[in-house]
DNA sequence: GAATCATAAGTACATCTGTACTTGAGTCAA
DNA sequence: TTGACTCAAGTACAGATGTACTTATGATTC
């Protein structure tokens, strides 16, 4: 369904790095992994280029740098991603991944009342 | 911290009809696959050997075939798994994905008031 | 303006992935 | 006992992935 080549875990990490400056350099994104990961500046150069080809991003020229920024809207292509990792996992039903993450991801209170209210919204929305 | 390599898309649905069998030999897994989606024994001997492989699953002759089992449990992955995903696509954040699916996954009543009773059981557990 | 630095652009390359063909041995049915 | 069938095991192979080196060129600093 989806028009582009699926994305790789790591692809996916350095769209998210774009996705959040909303607007990088391979320096920028560079500079943002390093802190976390221990990685050549020229493989985030790769990643960019790769990410460019698969129709992820748009790139333009800033003098003589090069400025990417998100062309695909990172909603549809994390729905893209969730969906494919719930098909294969779960065979396609996400409430147990759902499951997996409320039980296991040791929220706090503040976090525990929003999930509450954005299932009230829920039942507002659906049938009614 | 895994001390396995992790697995691709493709092994992990592969794994996930194996977890369902509980114990499956190739011809089981290819029959519950084949249903869904188009693919070769061969192809998925060969899955199954590569799951082995990296310590996923379990092998023992049944007379001449290979019946495969889990050896690593199914929360297990499925927990590094997700936990992958998450740094990568939301930087570690789980809020966010749980959020998605929520809002993205229409779920039924009967599935909200799970969710709901999920969520209560949760605040009892943690800190009180 | 020669040396240094930053970046682009091209190239490299081992490994992993998805997919399957081939070969050979055991099994069954006629 | 020969063909049809099944499965294991080995091999194949193109493309994706993760990672980086190289080369060339524009920019910056003495």
């Amino acid at each position: 369904m989806p028009p582009r080549p699926g994305l790789s875990k790591g692809e996916l990490e350095i769209a998210r790095v774009v996705w959040e400056l909303k607007q990088a350099t391979v320096r920028a994104v560079y500079n943002a992994l390093a802190d976390v990961r221990d990685i050549d500046f020229t493989t985030v150069q790769t990643y960019l280029r790769r990410l460019e080809e698969k129709g992820y991003l748009n790139v333009r020229m800033e003098g003589r740098v090069r400025s990417y920024s998100p062309k695909v809207r990172p909603r549809t292509v994390i729905r893209e991603t969730v969906s494919d990792l719930v098909d294969r996992l779960f065979a396609g039903d996400s409430m147990p991944l759902v499951r997996h993450l409320v039980e296991d991801s040791r929220f706090t209170e503040g976090e525990i009342e929003q999930l509450r209210q954005l299932i009230d919204r829920l039942e507002g929305d659906s049938d009614e």
